[in-house]
DNA sequence: TGCTAACGCGCC
DNA sequence: AAAGGGCGCGTTAGCA
């Protein structure tokens, strides 16, 4: 094992940031100025161009995805050694409830971890001065000590790691490579899907706010220089708009015990006043200009691309999640928001293939039911999916309150009441997603009425709540036993062995601890199999270009051919056999199965049988 | 001006 | 008495 870092420089002269910006390279917009590599002892300069002739090599850097990105941008053949992430392996660590206060810079992961190192105070000095890039002496005295001090924590970091957590780290640092290719390939978009509805979109808000009466001085319908509703956008000026001014009663607050003027609270004034309805649909409608339009129109001008570049972070959840960054230095936007742009396909087909490519989604089907079946030992729903019967389909029936078959033929039928919008499958589905985490019975009435449109009293959703728990009464045992191993060793854990370390027990933190407990192994689990799931599909189908992570999901480019095709159903049986026995030790007792969906644009796609 | 807290909301 | 969890982004408000 080596170490490496390397250093890198803008070459644009108003823009120092694009030295941060992997892809930049490609267009001679910046430069890697130097690559070091050693060990504890001893570090050297070496150019990029060694990293293709000298034999495979296990190379750990901090924070490998930059590095990596930048390499792989200059025409290294990444794939060829084996990358490690030592900040990672230090989250691996660390991973625990009260790690506000941890920083995972070098410097401060150096003081924590290896407080003895001969040359720290020097480091540490280092570290704090203001950085001049024209002094190369600097950099390179920098970079030395960079790879000295992250050989020697990733040596520490990994011995304080158990077995099957190595493990566990190693094929998560695997996907360092995919993920590191997926952030310099970026994700090309047509800007149309996010250009073109600006107007309208202003003009339906506009119209709202002139029959609202909340309209920024000097705003006109349609007109230039027009600017959202400062009332509307702002809680504290709507609370008092509505609550003061409107007179409307006020029955919800915020965490502060400020009246809260949220998506629930509103949902329920507007049963008593339409103009609530309006503001509403304002939000809805300002969500999407601000952060699915402009947002991207922004991000695409600063790169002047229509390919845009989400950052990936793979340790940035505890639960082993992947999130994205849509800026740089919480300022240079570089993306959209790719977590969370909405289900339907409006705003999704602003992703599109480059020509002569298609996107493949794999998404592993019912994953956290399946595993909250598996490890909770919930005996009765492993039953209900080794029957080959649709989950949401059985608590539908449940609720309808007649025999499986009937109610499948009666849903097949399209029946109103079974499968309308408003019908008992949905309600089951809604039953089941709500239930398996300890919601309350208050809340999850709102969420019903909220998320899923349902307009249920309170006695309904008890009778509910009492037919899942009557249909899975092993689930609140799991729950009870989540919570009572967790207090005992101090950590949840996960199957392939990240742990989540727990120690907020006290009144006021009891009840979050206690359901971190609980969600932590499934929710960490989805993560694990992630993680198991890109690592398997780059190494046995590299020709399928990984794209991005939505959780349950795995997205792909694949080519647009009776090849790829093949290649893709081929890959989507290669994930319904993931080989999680020699992974994590683990058999599991029902099938892990994943969809295929393709397409040319993202929310436009078609199920692959 | 730049920072953080609070709020609201999109996804899983 | 009642209480899902995990994220990141856009905004205002308030402070230094």
């Amino acid at each position: 094992m080596k170490a490496l870092d390397i250093e890198t420089k803008s070459l644009v002269q108003e823009h120092p940031e694009y030295a941060l910006q992997p892809w930049r390279l490609l267009k001679n917009e910046s430069e890697i100025t130097l690559i070091a590599m050693g060990d504890g002892d001893l570090a050297e300069f070496i150019p990029w161009k060694e990293l293709n002739g000298m034999p495979k090599e296990t190379f750990v850097t901090w924070n490998a995805i930059f590095d990596v990105s930048y390499l792989h941008a200059q025409g290294v053949d990444v794939a060829r050694h084996t990358w490690v992430d030592a900040m990672l392996l230090c989250k691996w660590h660390d991973n625990c409830q009260h790690n506000e206060q941890l920083g995972y810079s070098l410097a401060a992961c150096a003081q924590r971890w290896i407080p003895q190192w001969q040359y720290l105070p020097q480091f540490i000095k280092l570290k704090a001065a203001e950085a001049d890039p024209s002094h190369d002496k600097y950099w390179q005295v920098r970079a030395k000590l960079d790879v000295m001090a992250t050989y020697l924590i990733a040596q520490v970091a990994l011995g304080k790691l158990t077995p099957k957590q190595r493990k566990s780290a190693m094929i998560e640092a695997k996907n360092i490579v995919p993920n590191a290719k997926a952030y310099v390939r970026g994700i090309p978009t047509n800007p149309s899907h996010y250009e073109l509805p600006i107007p309208g979109l202003s003009r339906q808000m506009a119209e709202i706010e002139c029959r609202l009466g909340v309209s920024n001085t000097g705003n006109h319908i349609g007109g230039k220089g027009w600017e959202p509703s400062k009332i509307l956008r702002s809680p504290k000026q709507l609370a008092e708009t509505i609550y003061n001014k409107w007179g409307l009663h006020c029955n919800q607050r915020t965490p502060k015990g400020e009246p809260s003027t949220d998506k629930a609270a509103l949902t329920y004034l507007a049963d008593k006043d339409d103009k609530v309805l309006e503001i509403l649909a304002w939000r809805e409608l300002n969500t999407r200009l601000t952060k699915f339009c402009q947002s991207p129109v922004k991000a695409s001008k600063y790169l002047s691309d229509s390919v845009l570049h989400p950052e990936p972070k793979i340790f940035s959840t505890y639960t082993g999640r992947y999130t994205y960054a849509s800026k740089i230095k919480s300022k240079f936007p570089i993306a959209m928001a790719l977590h969370q742009i909405p289900r339907g396909p409006d705003v999704r087909r602003m992703v599109e293939a480059p020509e002569g490519k298609l996107l493949v989604e794999f998404d592993a089907s019912g994953q956290e039911a399946r595993l909250l079946a598996e490890i909770g030992d919930v005996h009765s729903m492993l039953d209900v999916f080794r029957s080959g019967k649709k989950i949401h389909a059985v608590m539908g029936a449940s609720i309808a309150g007649i025999p499986y078959d009937e109610f499948m033929r009666r849903y097949k039928a399209g029946e109103e009441a079974y499968a309308g919008p408003s019908g008992t499958y949905y309600c089951g589905k809604f039953v089941n997603l709500s239930m398996q985490y300890r919601v309350g019975a208050a809340k999850q009435r709102v969420m019903a009425r909220v998320q899923y449109g349902l307009r249920k009293d309170q006695t309904t959703i008890e009778r509910w709540r009492a037919l899942y728990h009557h249909t899975y009464p092993e689930v609140k045992s799991y729950w009870q036993r989540a919570i009572n191993l967790a207090r005992e060793r101090g950590y949840a854990e996960t199957l392939a062995g990240r742990r989540y370390y727990l120690d907020k027990w006290g009144k006021d933190d009891r009840w979050g601890t206690e359901s971190s407990a609980i969600n932590f192994p499934i929710q960490g689990s989805g993560g694990d199999m992630k993680n198991l799931a890109i690592s398997m599909l780059n190494s046995k189908y590299p020709e399928l270009e990984f794209a991005w992570d939505l959780h349950d999901g795995v997205f792909v480019w694949a080519e647009k051919s009776k090849f790829g095709m093949e290649l893709v159903l081929e890959a989507r049986d290669a994930l319904d056999n993931l080989d999680y026995e020699s992974a994590w030790g683990w058999k599991p007792r029902i099938k892990m199965p994943w969809d295929a969906a393709v397409g040319v644009r993202w929310g436009d796609m078609k199920e692959l049988r």
